[in-house]
DNA sequence: GAAACATGTGCTAGCGCTAACATGCACGGA
DNA sequence: TCCGTGCATGTTAGCGCTAGCACATGTTTC
């Protein structure tokens, strides 16, 4: 509906804001003539049908009511009734070009926004869907979130968010939330979800989307890639480029089925090629750069020999990276690091980080667009949907 | 409600997934045994009021229905009316502990979820509220929506989440998206706003906290700081160690009034010590580390002479250290470099960065308070709570 | 000319829940 | 015995909107 305006980086323009819509400026900031005089194209001022303010609305009944302006309101002033308003709105074809215009115009000169809550009541159809991520603090899942909530959006729903903080009861009770509030559908991160979150999705019947793994009995769709195979696959990177001895950090696996898939994964590629698993050097770990800086500390000192570091995120990965950095270790010479997912930090590390590359944006939209299939009456139990990975190997490795 | 489970680090335990609750697994992955055999404390299959399956329910007249179970199954079950099932879940004090014993073992019985659509649109008191955010890409904006969730929902409110893509036209829209959706509340960022965003907001007469800015005529309440301020105290500290060719670089200030308060306290910080504000290095940039990079680029070779480098945020700053490092120069021997918001990279960075500490989660929470004081009746028209900054001096200057 | 259809609009009856006002009943004091 | 009081519960009437039909008008067909 709205393009967004994309303002390019050389532009320097001061914004006009004094007395248009705001202060635009903090309280204790004077603002200099020079820049006060500079004419900005502003969108803040754009061109408005000017609502104007109405006189206090009378009680009808003894009940509150918002006293927002109604659908029953715009239908009086048109003079019609307010099924014809309301098809006015959702249907336009239904109703008369003449009578849609009139009604156009008492909306705008009401400033009549249509309650979309009575509105799902009436016609038990969902305006907004849910998407439950695990953290709001890693980029990868706010990546998945920006592209579904760009396809979301722009087929009218509402998206509302969940962090499950990487619990599942916590996840369980955003459920329970959710399916209170009426959402359509349901995104979730991962495979494994408590038994509760489960008979609570079973029961509602709305679509559920998985997101991150390929489980082989979704609850409903999923979209994701085998992370696994994806392990697996940076392993042997390492392994063909020497290293062999290996150490591997993660998220807890005990509450992440991502993370323990690529526990799997790294241990198999290990077995396979004829080395050791060692438990000391296999660790789970927070989400932070300072974790990975003390997981790599502590792997130096558990197994000195340790050549090779594999971090199943790339903000752990990062974190030793940099650590390495401060420490005045050579990357890869004294240790190789590789990480996972390709976030934005990994490519401008020195050196770069080798790490598996995820869409992350196309896994959300992917998901998103599952979920309207599933809103428009398809079916889409049993879909998975593999986005693929992809190894790349810079110069940490 | 729920405490948040917080795995420790060091302990390592293979879930038990297989048949409990979902794969656990991606579909290419052969559960090795020797993980098969542990024992895990997950918390996915924990004891739950198994809820057992329902016979489908018959259509009561000609609507269509949810086909969920409704506050009449569960009364008709009890052998009580609705409204004593609905005060037994909401205001359990007036029902008598027998009445309400049985009441909540029939819920439990039928996995009744109460339809807050039907119960906001009834009590006409929300339970959802909405924060509008410029960006997801930016954890300085999800750092704020952490602080606001945690305290919202532990008071029962729903967050509904908005990107507004530094577009105050999109913001408009999502603000009318959001009153639609009948919020009780919104948390905006900034202090400047369509003039759309705000007749819509004054005719709802919702409460409404803007964050980030403290204007001096907020729409509602905010919380924030003086932009102003905070730069011109970190310019102040970069001619205190002795710089005195200094550049500046931040987002574009036509749509962003922090970024234009730093701006002007930069340029105010420069004036006031006899320094010249070059406008060939005052730039603006979009947000990653890759701008961040290009802006230093830009800035050695149309100003050699630079000394000093003032982001007007860490993620610019970070790219730009990353990038000296790359580039083989010396911070801040060569050019020192400064940046804005104290994320967690700029502490971790070589060397740290130089940067305004703000209390981000805590701008969060104060916001989210201001909220549900207003939700509760309260008036918050017209406060402003200032939370501050702090310059916090690393290595980079 | 009547039947058949299309088009635009209105009426009614809800969606599932809750505020406001009953009602019924036990208790105690006059 | 009566009445007030307090408590637990019920009845009624919506919240604002929309599905399903009914009902007027034209318009076409034979």
């Amino acid at each position: 509906m709205l393009a967004l305006a994309h303002v390019s980086t050389d532009r320097r323009r001061a914004s006009s804001a004094e007395g248009v819509s705001g202060d635009g400026a903090d309280s204790t900031c004077p603002v200099p003539p020079c820049i006060r005089r500079l004419v900005g194209d502003s969108v803040y001022d754009e061109p408005v049908t000017s609502l104007p303010v109405l006189p206090p609305r009378r009680q009808r009944g003894n009940r509150k009511g918002h006293g927002r302006v109604t659908l029953a309101d715009v239908a009086e002033r048109v003079g019609v009734s307010a099924i014809t308003v309301s098809r006015a709105l959702r249907k336009p074809l239904m109703v008369s070009p003449e009578t849609r215009d009139r009604i156009e115009r008492a909306v705008a000169e009401l400033g009549y926004i249509p309650n979309r809550i009575a509105g799902s009541l009436a016609s038990s159809s969902p305006s907004a869907v849910a998407a439950i991520l695990p953290s709001l603090d890693n980029s990868i899942f706010t990546d998945v979130l920006k592209g579904a909530v760009g396809t979301l959006e722009s087929s009218g729903y509402q998206v509302v968010l969940g962090n499950s903080h990487f619990d599942p009861r916590v996840e369980a009770t955003l459920v329970e939330t959710f399916l209170a509030h009426g959402v359509g559908a349901i995104m979730l991160t991962g495979a494994r979800h408590a038994t509760r979150a489960r008979s609570l999705l079973a029961r509602s019947g709305i679509p559920v989307v998985q997101t991150w793994s390929l489980p082989r009995r979704p609850i409903g769709a999923c979209v994701g890639f085998s992370n696994y195979d994806a392990s697996y696959a940076m392993v042997r990177h390492l392994i063909e480029r020497g290293y062999r001895d290996i150490a591997f950090v993660s998220a807890a696996v005990a509450n992440n089925d991502r993370a323990a898939a690529r526990r799997r994964g790294y241990a198999k590629a290990l077995v396979d090629h004829g080395l050791f698993d060692d438990p000391r050097t296999t660790l789970e770990s927070t989400f932070d750069l300072a974790a990975g800086a003390a997981a790599l500390d502590r792997i130096r000192s558990v197994r000195p020999s340790t050549d090779a570091v594999f971090f199943a995120n790339d903000v752990l990965a990062s974190g030793a990276v940099l650590a390495a950095l401060r420490l005045g270790l050579r990357v890869p010479a004294d240790i190789a690091i590789a990480g996972f997912d390709d976030v934005e930090l990994a490519g401008h590390l020195m050196p770069p980080l080798t790490t598996v590359r995820i869409d992350r944006i196309g896994l959300g939209v992917t998901a998103a667009e599952l979920m309207l299939d599933a809103l428009a009456g398809e079916s889409i139990a049993g879909r998975r949907v593999d986005i693929g990975f992809e190894v790349i190997a810079r110069a940490t490795t």
